[in-house]
Formats: structure tokens, sequence, C-alpha cells
DNA sequence: AAAATAAAAGATAAAAAACTCTTTTATTCT
DNA sequence: AGAATAAAAGAGTTTTTTATCTTTTATTTT
């Protein structure tokens, strides 16, 4: 569905902003153990969201990752597209270039509906969301 | 969605049913061709899809793949699992492996409808109603 | 039997994705 | 100002996926 950096980064946002909360920012050793991923490729992820405005950064001491409250808004399709780009949003099931409204592949009306509900499942869940559902107690992003 | 492999898998196998049809065994080549992929890494797919079961084929002259009536049957699904096995079945889209009914991440359920609704696509889809869909002339499998 | 055909198999190569390490830069604290 | 901290940046490495090339085996036709 979504690439490893990806999968990576939603993770990585939402531990960054859980931190965020009393204003503690996060190093890379820590959001990386938090989330069970290699340290050097997550910051390596950081500093792409970071530059694509999806959280923001520190140098130095007491710097680090964190989130600014209207940052809470950022859906799972900002991140989505930051790391995977757009190709969610345009794919064929089949992978063809042609396939379109005009020139239909066998699936394409069907799978377009599906998209249609991928889609807004990815843009409606927002961090804030997740961080609601997690402080529920009812969902986990148990790491293993 | 799904590998590379898997997309050519499928096109593969609608275009030996097609040429199938009037007894026409396919050569690796003329299957690459049609598909418009790299002839070597089709011939290593068709070879997996014929230790799969999922096409027929015989070596010599006069040989190449081909389809038995029974195969029109063969659907997205039974390609997909030969090539890309069953993750698309049981991956959470967070990439938890610890994800389930029990311990759900916040999009568990709501994935768990779409993924009900993709796989009832491509296990419902066959060989034959693709053929049939192409037959028809509204849908296609342009490659370009 | 010999030549031709075509898949099967094996080995290798290229590209992309995932991951690691090292150096540099910005910031802060003493 | 100097030491320490932590992200940014750059340059690799490894692994996986995708693709290519070569040899072998089975079958058929002449």
């Amino acid at each position: 569905m979504f690439s490893k950096s990806c999968e990576y980064a939603i993770k990585a946002v939402i531990c960054i902003s859980q931190r965020s909360r009393e204003d503690r920012r996060v190093s890379v050793k820590e959001v990386a153990k938090s989330i069970d991923a290699p340290e050097h490729f997550i910051g390596k992820i950081l500093q792409e969201l970071s530059r694509k405005r999806i959280i923001k950064s520190i140098k130095g001491p007491n710097g680090g990752f964190f989130l600014e409250k209207a940052d809470l808004k950022t859906s799972l399709a900002d991140i989505v597209k930051a790391i995977d780009g757009d190709k969610i949003y345009d794919e064929c099931v089949l992978g063809l270039k042609a396939c379109s409204q005009k020139n239909p592949c066998p699936v394409h009306y069907e799978y377009k509906e599906i998209k249609k509900k991928l889609i807004a499942m990815i843009e409606k869940n927002t961090v804030e969301n997740f961080n609601e559902m997690i402080d529920s107690g009812k969902f986990f992003l148990k790491m293993k």
C-alpha cells in the first residue's frame, strides 16, 4: 500500500505529536527507538517531513522535532503525499498509464470506488484524531 | 498496490487466454511484445505462473503458453497470490505486525472494509470476465 | 538421426528502496 | 568564547526488485 518510508513517517509524526503536547522536543534517536525503526533512516525521513513543513525542527541543545498546534490538523494524506507522492491518487490497478474514464481497464470503475474510500480514509484522519483514538485506549500503535 | 511483476502477470495471462481461444500457443516473445514488457523478465514470470498451474506450457516447435478452458475460471486473486503472495490479505495500512481485531490501529476497522472490497474485486473478476469485458469494446488493456 | 523450436533454468546485472556512517552547521549553555 | 547538543547534509552500503543474458532440456519436424 504505502512505502516503508511512508509507514515510518506516519508513526514518527504521531510519536512527535504525543511528545509535543507537553512542549517536549524529540530527538531522532528517541523517535527511532519509540517506533522501532533504524535511527539514521528516520533522520532522513524527518528531514524530509521538516522540509515539507509537516513537522518543525530546531537544532542544538533542547532542540529536536516538534509539532505546533496547527500541525495537528495534518492528515494522513498530507504525510503520504509528502513521502510517496500522488501515486495513490492516480494509479491504475494494472499499472496502465492509459487507463482513464475514456479508456477504462476492466476493473477501472470498481477500483475507482475503492480508491475513493481509501483517499477519504487518509484525508479525514488527522494527527489529532489518531491521538484521540489512542488516548481512548481502544486503539493502538503497537510496534511489535 | 501490486508489484510490477504481478501487473505483468495479469496482463500476460489475459494475453495468453485471448490467443488460446483459437488453440494458438504463444511464445514468450509474443507475450512480451503484446503487453509491452521485457522479454526475459516475462519469461521468468510465465515460468512461475506455469509452475503454479495458472497457465500451461509445452516446449519445442509449436509449443508455447496456453490456457485450458478450466483456466478461464482463474481469478485475479489467484494470479496475485501466485506472484505477490498473501500480503494484500493480511497487511495493516501502517505495517503494524501486531495490528488485529484485538489490537486495532486507528484505521483498522475502516481499512478492513476497504480491504474486503479490494479482495472481492480480485476474487470475483476472472480471466473469462476480463475477456468478455474487453470483447464488449467498452473496456481496454491499452498498454500505452 | 539431425535441425529447429521454444520453454526451463541458472547466473548475472542494473535500478530502486532501505538503511548506515561521517561530516557540517546551527544553537544553546556554561 | 568554548564545549556540548542535535538536526542537516552528503556520501556510502546493503537488500530487494526488476531486468538481461546464456545454457540446457524437451519436443517436433524433416
